[in-house]
Parts: structure tokens; sequence; C-alpha cells
DNA sequence: TAGCGCTATGTCAACTTTAGCATAACGGAA
DNA sequence: TTCCGTTATGCTAAAGTTGACATAGCGCTA
């Protein structure tokens, strides 16, 4: 049985991983950086190529993300000066700043846990 | 584009899915709950029949474990009295029972979140 | 009006993960 | 010694996910 997303790179240490489940998709780390740097870069092509996405999967995530959560994060103009672009919605901005607020406060709650680990399998933890 | 272990069954509203990782591998509440079954039934075959995964993937989900932590959480007894059978080790059950402390506390650090994802979405948040 | 860059999608191949079937080994019990 | 239930694995098919390529449409700009 073949395994390998799980160690794309030499593991670093204990960490968590943390989603979000809702409207029948799955919002995590993925996700929210795409958005986070979508804003950033002004578009969904920048982003993609910044992150290292294709195009068409960064397409994708987002088109699930407004898809789940019943409204949209991201706003897009197509057409028009440089060609168009994208940008997150009010919304999309207050989603991905609530996320990194209870990221914080997650990550503190885990913290024994993940020192544990951290012991118990010789590596030091990291704070995801 | 497919997309299907997002939806198994319909939706109960925003929850939170957390996953360790840990040694190369992930551990999370597929993993931990066998592994409670599996104390609970006295044995890997009982333990997969309860929560409806066949015998080799249950078997493969442990042994990941065991590989990912370094050592292992369950022992395993074949051939003799009954066949044979499978119980935690003191270390699987004391990482049982971190994680479901963690869990709780993560769940009220991440609470303001699902909260507002549940008014967001007009669904009801649930403690995963 | 022709061109350009970006959004929006369809389609199909490649790759991963999961499911299922088959089989061997083990050690008590009858 | 034979039988039985369980652990331990190998192997192949099926299902699911991701990646890559192709193409259309839009609205400024020149």
């Amino acid at each position: 049985m073949a395994r390998k997303r799980d160690e794309e790179m030499a593991d670093p240490g204990p960490g968590l991983k943390i989603q979000l489940r809702v409207g029948g998709g799955v919002i995590g780390p993925g996700k929210i950086q795409l958005l986070e740097c979508l804003d950033a870069e002004g578009g969904i092509t920048a982003a993609a190529k910044a992150i290292g996405l294709s195009y068409r999967r960064a397409w994708y995530l987002i088109d699930t993300l407004n898809a789940a959560l019943g409204q949209p994060v991201v706003e897009t103009k197509v057409g028009g000066e440089g060609g168009g672009g994208a940008k997150l919605t009010p919304f999309g901005r207050e989603l991905v700043a609530r996320y990194y607020r209870a990221l914080r406060t997650v990550n503190d709650a885990a913290d024994p846990l993940l020192g544990w680990l951290g012991e118990i399998t010789g590596e030091t933890a990291e704070t995801d």
C-alpha cells in the first residue's frame, strides 16, 4: 500500500492540522493561505503561481469555498485593466482573520499533547 | 472534478477536524476511534467489524500508527484461546486519553469560530 | 478593432488511496 | 492431530484526487 502525501518533506516534528468542516466542504490551512495570497497578489493567477498551484486548481479551491460557505469569499473581475483580477470580499477577509485568531488559541490548547508527542518521538514540536 | 469524502453524509453543521502529524504519519479521529474500539472489543477483527472497516484496513491503520510513533500502541497475540486478540499498550491508552483531553480544550478554543460559521451558514455547530 | 492578460470551464491522463480477495501462520481446544 | 478464530501480508481491481492541456469570453488599451 502506498503513502506519499504524509511524507512530502522530512517531518519537522509533531504538529497540528486543523480543518473546518462546513457546508459539506473542508477549510484547511491550504485554502486559507490561498485566500491570503490572493488578496496580496490581486489575482488568482498570481496567487496560484506564488504558492505553486495550477490556476485550474486554485480556481477550484476557491469555488468550493464559495459554495461551502454559501456566500462568496472572493470576488473576481474578468476583463478590463490588467485583464481582470480577484480580491477577498469583506466576508472572506473576516474568515481569514478569524481563522488565524482561532488557530492561535487552538495551538495553545494542543500544546501539552504536542509537547508530549515530541518527547516520545524525540522530535521537537512546532506550531503549524 | 470529483469530490466525495467531504460529503459522506449530509453535513450536520460546522465542526473541527484535528489531526496530529507525527513521525511522518497522521493521527486523526478515525485512528483514535479504532484504538478505543479495539481495546473495548479485544481484537482487531471485532473492532474493524464494529466500525465498519475491513480487517485489512484496520490492521494497516494500526501498523502506520505503531510506525509513526516509534513504539507500539497495540499489542497482539496470534493463535491460542479465541484465536488470538489485540489490546492497547499502556502507551496506546495514554495516547487516547491525552488525545481526548486535548480535543476538549481545542474545541473550546475553536468555539467562537465555529459559532460564527454556524450563524453564517445557518447550521448549528457541533462538537466533533 | 485587434491584442492582451485574466477569469472560467471542459476533458482526460497520471497518480494515490482504498477496497477486496486470497493465503499463510499460530496456538489453544476438542 | 484436526479444527477454529485471529493476526499478518501480498496482490490486484476499483475509486478518488490531482495535474495538465485546451479553449472560450470579457473588457480595457493602444
